[in-house]
RNA sequence: GGCACCGUCGCCAAGUUGGUAAGGCAAGGGACUGCAAAUCCCUCAUUCCCCGGUUCGAAUCCGGGCGGUGCCUCCA
């Protein structure tokens, strides 16, 4: 068994050979906080959250480290428009999306530092290339000087006249060469004290490049394993990444870019100029977090995933035939008295091996996962051998969790997400308990149309009756 | 203009170090149900945008075309 995953740098599926056997250091460029996550942050999230756990899964021991960009252009001109410090802007920007990823079920990394902690280690690095010839101070701003870096445009295979020759090159009269780009910025009038610091080239802020070589440097060392972001940052910010940090330090970066690609709507990229973008945070009025995560992971990371409700829908379907059949094993177990404990099997081990082990072929893995669960139900209804039952549904909450899926108890979810659909559509439980009351009776009394109306009724609303053995259930699909 | 990526059943989507098309949704049939829902069983691409080429063999490789998207400016 051996993960492979594609390299930017190398533009092909290569093993991933850690530089420490068994461990595993990644850096993922995280997000400039100053708005709600969108679902292209969403996407980048759990896409990097699902590889550390497939890496965990697979017992390697992981540092993930993905920073917070809290002081850049938007966060101070917001922070303005608010009258309130950038930083203090930029705290609850983080603390909105944590809450988010809470929900996304996006755990935490290990490390996720924050730009304005990381100063002097940027000012450091700039020091070096000035000593080393790579950047220059002009006016209280620092330049790094592309050509001096040869092997620039490397990661995203252009080269530097076909730059030049693009149609919007900046023409700041400062720099030497258009292409060189800022490692510092002066502080200009007007702009917040908190937001700058002194260097020895003059008070300003860090450009937006370098914190990432600083914050990855200092929490993963020189050279790590993998570095992953989204595909737009291929160029210029990974570029500009890998020019600094290797120019300094003489010593590659990352020895595998890892880069998802975008999230779509109407097969356009969104963006906020396109004005069709959308918070994570609307998609969680209406759709449960696991539905969007299964959403995300149903296509595989690199490629584009188009954004569509009917696509939302059909991954929340898939989520409630999860915990249905999580809890139709259980209610089976329970009833044939079944104390004994499941064991995963290896064939479903191995499926999931394979998948993940393939650059992280969520979608894959999902289909298998969502064959375990059909083959549970098929078990269950063929009233097998609890064990066989006990076996699958092991193996299919140990592969869910390498995803991130399925992983609360199935009870609590089935409840937990029709409660939250019902309020979504504004659907009072005691009015549904009512109509299923006064379903039971016409029932009892044979008076079918009555209990037809009745169930027409609750469909109307968006309400779905369930007839079974304990009586009428009721949920409200997607 | 430069550089990339993509084009697989009505829809979504795996599969591209070549070996003879996963899965889901939808649809149709059946079982179950007073009717439903859920679930189970069965059916559902001789074909992978088009045209050439390489090969015993190509969705997978090469060339050309058509169509779509992205990056080259802040961007996950």
């Amino acid at each position: 068994m051996a993960l492979r995953v594609w390299n930017t740098l190398t533009d092909q599926k290569e093993e991933l050979k850690p530089i420490v056997p068994g461990e595993v250091g990644i850096y993922v460029c995280g997000i400039t906080v100053y708005d709600l996550l969108h679902l292209g942050h969403a996407r980048f999230l759990v896409a990097f959250d699902t590889a550390v756990r497939y890496l965990r899964f697979s017992g390697v021991k992981v540092k993930y480290v993905r920073n917070w960009t809290d002081v850049d252009d938007k966060i101070i001109r917001r922070a303005g428009e608010r009258g309130i410090a950038p930083t203090v802007l930029a705290a609850q920007f983080i603390d909105e999306a944590r809450k988010d990823m809470l929900e996304l079920n996006v755990v935490p990394a290990d490390v996720e530092p924050k730009a304005t902690e990381h100063i002097a280690e940027m000012v450091d690095i700039i020091q070096r290339l000035i000593d080393k010839g790579h950047a220059y101070a002009v006016n209280g701003d620092v330049y790094f000087a592309v050509r001096s870096f040869p092997p620039y445009g490397r990661l995203s295979r252009r080269n530097l006249d076909d730059l030049l020759s693009g149609a919007r090159v900046d023409t700041n009269e400062q720099k030497r060469d258009p292409l060189d780009f800022a490692l510092w910025k002066a502080t200009k009038p007007g702009e917040p004290e908190s937001v700058s610091w002194p260097a020895p080239w003059g008070r300003g802020r860090p450009g937006w490049h370098i914190e990432c070589s600083a914050m990855c440097q200092k929490h993963l060392g020189v050279t790590f394993d993998l570095h992953g972001g989204g595909k737009d940052l291929v160029f210029p910010h990974h570029e500009n990444e890998i020019a600094q940090s290797e120019a300094a330090s003489g010593k590659p970066l990352a020895n595998a870019w890892l880069h998802n690609g975008f999230v779509t709507l109407d097969s356009e990229k969104l963006s906020k100029s396109l004005g069709n973008f959308k918070t994570v945070r609307d998609l969680l009025q209406n759709w449960d977090g696991e539905a969007l995560r299964t959403f995300l992971l149903s296509t595989h990371y690199r490629s584009p995933i188009n954004f569509t409700y009917e696509a939302v829908a059909e991954a929340d379907r898939r989520v409630d035939v999860l915990y249905e059949a999580q809890g139709k094993a259980l209610a089976y177990l329970a009833q044939k008295k079944f104390a004994g404990q499941g064991k995963a099997l290896e064939s479903a081990l191995t499926a999931f091996r394979e998948a993940m082990d393939d650059d992280f072929n969520t979608a894959r893995a999902m289909a298998d996962l969502l064959a375990l669960y059909s083959q549970i139900n098929a078990k269950v209804d063929g009233k097998a051998a609890p064990q066989e039952v006990a076996d699958l549904l092991e193996s299919a909450k140990v592969t869910g969790a390498g995803l991130g899926l399925g992983w609360r108890p199935a009870t609590e979810a089935v409840l937990r997400r029709r409660t939250l659909a019902a309020a979504r559509k504004g659907i009072d439980p005691q009015w549904v308990a009512e109509r299923i009351e006064a379903r039971l009776l016409a029932r009892k009394e044979k008076r079918y149309p009555d209990a037809d109306a009745i169930r027409a009724e609750c469909a109307a609303k968006g309400v779905e009756l369930r007839d079974g053995p304990a009586g009428t259930d009721w949920r409200v699909p997607a």
